[in-house]
RNA sequence: GCCAACGUAGCUCAACGGUAGAGCUCUGGUUUUGUAAACCAGGGGUUAUCGGUUCGAAUCCGAUCGUUGGCUCCA
């Protein structure tokens, strides 16, 4: 007898041997239908596993996250079968699902182009309509390794398997494969799907290894669920800080220097609103800034290590015989600020900044918009202290780093540790008590982070943050890295209370990361449409007709006397038109004036996004925007 | 760097072997306008670059440069 135990606690007794699917037909046919799997005691199952004993159990259907990436596997296992059925030289080596869809690597000499995906979708709908039946066969691993024999990608997905119970899934019709599954009971339930792109990767994303094919897919429960998730991408992309750049004329990129930001006026102004709030930020934090040359003598790279573990990175020149590097990183150029005169722990902690240019060889294919760039500012920092004084000076930046997101309005960000790299400078001891005290700050700070495995620069460990562009791909912003090494290679030194020399500790730090790479994810964050203290033009002086335009003059002089960020129009255009290029500029008040307004030495102010206006004195509203950019006030509302 | 795709006017796109077009932007004119586009006219392209095939190339082929989506790498 078989004794089953629903998650809300009742019970269901049966003969043993009845299967998940029957179960659920027993809870009631409407759940029967939607049911994709279950879940006993954690494990994920198949509907046609049979059950015994007591168990607890729970049905899976496409309301779980479960149940969604079974749907996408068991799709992605119906893509392949259909590359099978069109290329039968095709080798399939992995298939797993991905955030809202899933990808099938295969080994295929023949390129599979996009003009193919008509042809994939088409077979794909055809197995989908034969409503086969998905049957697993398991056995043990030596079986299984002889069933996959000359085929390597599957022998080495059997080596790489956990447990002692392998499983294949077969479709019929000659088709299986290798998986853990489980699947949807048949063919017929993939729903509603479509092929995203192909792409090379390399075989266990090793750049030596064999370039395979990734074909990407996307699965949802109906085809309205695929409409709306298709429409969603389009929308993502009208958030695109690059569509967003050249249509706002925020920055530029020319052939003369690919992977070079061009900063127009406008972004220029989103530029230096950012670093006017960063110095304030910094200066109430206890910082000092510097400024180091762009290009420096290449013997201080040897003396670094850069050019050991990353001269491939690094832009060099030649003048006069002497070799140049330029700055790959700020470090070397503030530690020689450090030696230029003898320091004491009474200085320390000292905290000094630095935005810093700098380049990076970039390999071509990587470049991508402002977030990845070939030369970019860093808001770079070190901060030299004493042992005890790390996980403090660490816990002081996390602190920084979260004023200074919460301004931008950024909440939606994650923490990761890097650990030490197989390419490294520094003893194993030393780098675990740096890595020891990273993670004991983020604890002391009860954050919750995740931990990459030899992921840390070649000088030490390092906090990462990471925040999402509006395709969802994320992007690394803030830095805090722990350096042991750089101030034993460049012989720094403090005198202690005691009177001895003794060796600084260095952390780099760096909380909007990259500038260009800021301002980036700024845009697509807020879509444009930039907050008031941000905004290029803050607001524009508008018309109803040109009997008023003496009224405008002045109130626009006025409004940029008091520092306001405004434009004006005056063409014979009428306001409607206006207002529609104003929203078009992203602008966040629209400043209209007639015969009404300068009567009563007043504007009315239409609010972008919003389809109302409201008249206010010019002064109250110098006032209200004055407030608002001091405060970094996210909102616009008078 | 690797795999695939794409480069047409300032922008968004059309033309897909037979004289390169449209909308917006821009310029001039008309209009004098009350909250998401008033009207008319005009200007603007060696079709990324270089080479090839062809009577004829934006269109077909090759190379180079750039861009896009991934992979590897990274702020």
């Amino acid at each position: 007898m078989a004794k089953i135990v629903l998650p809300d606690g009742k019970v269901i007794e049966a003969q043993d041997g009845i299967t998940a699917g029957e179960v659920a037909l027993k809870i009631g046919a409407g759940l029967a239908k939607a049911a994709v799997a279950a879940k006993i005691g954690g494990k994920l199952i198949d509907l046609d596993t049979p059950i015994a004993g007591e168990v607890k159990l729970a049905i899976i259907t496409l309301k779980d996250k479960e149940g969604m990436e079974i749907l996408r596997h068991s799709s992605a296992h119906v893509m392949a079968e259909a590359i099978k059925a069109l290329w039968p030289e095709a080798k399939l080596v992995y298939g797993p699902t991905v955030q809202d869809g899933y990808y099938y690597d295969i080994d295929l000499d023949t390129p599979i182009k996009p003009d193919d995906f008509a042809r994939i979708e088409g077979k794909m709908a055809e197995i989908a309509k034969a409503d086969k039946p998905i049957k697993r066969i398991e056995m043990s691993r030596a079986d299984a390794l002889k069933r996959v024999e000359g085929d390597r990608y599957k022998t080495d997905n059997v080596n790489r398997a956990l447990g002692d119970v392998m499983s294949f899934y077969t479709h019929g019709d000659g088709f299986e494969d290798l998986c853990r599954g489980p699947h949807v009971s048949s063919t017929g339930k993939i729903g509603a799907f479509k092929i995203m792109s192909v792409a090379g990767a390399y075989w266990h994303g090793d750049a030596k290894e064999k370039m395979l094919q990734r074909v990407y897919g996307t699965a949802w429960p109906t085809q309205k669920d695929l409409d709306s998730y298709l429409n969603m991408l389009e929308e993502a992309k009208k958030r695109d800080h690059r569509i967003l750049g050249k249509q706002l004329d925020l920055f530029s990129f020319h052939e003369e220097g690919p992977g070079f930001a061009f900063f127009h006026p406008k972004g220029m102004v989103i530029w230096n609103s950012v670093i006017d709030f960063w110095r304030k930020v910094h200066r109430k934090y206890g910082y000092q800034e510097i400024k180091t040359p762009i290009m420096l003598n290449e013997s201080l790279w040897h003396k670094s290590g850069h050019w050991d573990n990353y001269k491939e990175n690094m832009y060099f020149t030649t003048v006069d015989e002497i070799t140049y590097a330029v700055k790959p990183m700020n470090c070397p150029g503030g530690l020689l600020v450090y030696k230029s005169r003898p320091h004491s722990y009474k200085e320390f902690p000292m905290r000094v900044a630095e935005l810093g240019l700098v380049h990076r060889y970039e390999a071509s294919g990587v470049m991508h918009g402002l977030v990845r760039v070939r030369q970019f500012t860093q808001d770079d920092a070190h901060i030299f202290c004493t042992p005890q004084q790390i996980e403090a000076e660490v816990v002081g930046v996390i602190n920084l780093v979260f004023e200074i997101y919460k301004a931008f309005g950024f909440g939606d960000f994650t923490i990761e540790v890097s650990t030490k790299p197989e390419k490294h400078i520094g003893s194993d001891e030393i780098w675990d008590i740096a890595t020891n005290a990273l993670k004991g700050a983020l604890e002391h700070k009860g954050l919750q982070y995740k931990i990459n495995e030899g992921d840390g620069a070649f000088y030490g460990p390092k906090i990462d943050f990471h925040i999402r562009d509006c395709l969802n791909r994320p992007w690394q912003l803030g830095t805090i890295q722990l350096d042991f090494s750089m101030p034993q290679r460049f012989e720094l030194t403090y005198t202690d209370k005691d009177n001895t020399e003794k060796t600084p500790v260095m952390l780099h730090r760096a909380i909007l990361g990259s500038l260009e790479r800021f301002i980036g994810i700024l845009i697509e964050h807020f879509g444009g449409n930039m907050p008031l203290w941000l905004a290029p033009e803050q607001m524009r002086v508008m018309t109803i007709s040109e009997k008023t335009n003496e009224y405008a003059n002045g109130l626009y002089k006025k409004l940029f006397d008091a520092g306001m960020r405004v434009g004006i129009d005056l063409t014979d255009e009428k306001v409607n038109g206006k207002i529609v290029r104003a929203h078009a500029d992203r602008l966040p008040y629209m400043v209209v004036v007639g015969p009404k307004e300068a009567e009563t030495n007043s504007v009315n102010v239409r609010i972008r996004g919003l389809n109302q206006s409201k008249t206010l004195g010019v002064d109250e509203f110098v006032a209200i925007v004055k407030s608002k950019v001091e405060n970094q006030d996210l909102g616009l509302e008078l």
